[in-house]
DNA sequence: ACATAAACTGAATTTGGGTTCACTATAGTA
DNA sequence: TACTATAGTGAACCCAAATTCAGTTTATGT
């Protein structure tokens, strides 16, 4: 592959993203091209159709959260660690959510996998390390699965005001501290 | 206003609503008027835009909802009863969601307001009633009000299978119940 | 430097759906 | 019944945005 054509690539998506955020997944691909300084046909030499391209963004958008869980889950040092981790990334993931709900809202309207099967099985795995840390260090609630952690990620409120966003974590944490 | 009229508001606001489930709110106006057994022009008699349209079936599903919670808490009967009501419009209110989750994507797309003021006022007091007279019987945990039920409401997941929203549920109750 | 396959360009085309409006039908009234 | 304001009809209009492609430029191997 051609190197300015990696090059391309590469700006085109994150222009995608930029402009999906900022104005809606509605943006055309003229406005997108316009923001990646290219012009719209190379938008379809590197994505035969406008759901290839959100979806591509989707996919890295969803990648990234996942990187984000697995360093967490690599990187535990101190034993007593592991639920000071999970609680951060609860609080991440809601400011995550509320910052990218344009994201989020694209995944719907295009009916597109917000999570592919194999970034689910990194997710859930780099999980369940964090999760069996926090119950041997007695931080967790009897009960409360890696699952559950996920699942919570996943139904974070995107679209509540921050004084909501912080109460909504507050209910979540007394759910999974130990009671 | 004369009763063929009437008749044909109605027709089309359920039409409406019944589209945007099934297929999303990005039904065409056409689709819509087939459905409803109108001609599109008959749309724009009542409904000057699509957008007024759309928000016409908001209001009405969460003017829906605001009645389930006033019902909820106007027909309080045995003492010790409010726990077990909150429960159940917590339960009813995720298996809505997921049913209607098309109709909470539409909030986002046309950034329409899902709830006017006046019925999330009304919704509020109704479930402080509830609040009150659950904490007064000692089922309700220590530090959670109305307004953390009501946000728990709002921010249902829609997108989960349902052996996640269970679980969503049972973690949500445990935050809730007394510790 | 040359050749050429790979990339890029952007005007033109296509498409789909929101919206309009001139005309027709009908409910309500005298 | 006759009148008329109100309501309904649906083909036509309009426009924005997705997609295409013939012509042009450029990276890269020899």
């Amino acid at each position: 592959m051609r190197v300015d054509a990696r090059r391309n690539q590469v700006r085109i998506l994150e222009a995608a993203r930029a402009q999906i955020t900022q104005t809606g997944s509605d943006v055309s691909m003229e406005q997108i091209a316009k923001t990646a300084g290219v012009a719209v046909g190379t938008l379809y030499r590197h994505y035969p159709t406008k759901t290839d391209l959100v979806q591509a963004v989707l996919t890295e958008f969803s990648g990234a959260l996942v990187n984000w869980v697995e360093e967490a889950s690599q990187t535990l040092a101190a034993p007593g660690d592991a639920m000071a981790r999970i609680v951060t990334l609860l609080t991440d993931f809601v400011e995550e959510a509320a910052h990218n709900q344009a994201v989020k809202e694209a995944a719907l309207v295009f009916d597109a996998a917000y999570l592919t099967p194999e970034l689910e099985d990194r997710g859930r795995r780099a999980l369940q390390i964090l999760v069996a840390a926090a119950r041997t260090d007695g931080n967790l609630r009897d009960g409360v699965t890696a699952d559950d952690i996920f699942l919570l990620m996943l139904s974070a409120p995107s679209t509540l005001p921050q004084t909501a966003r912080a109460r909504w974590l507050n209910i979540i944490l007394t759910a999974i501290r130990p009671g």
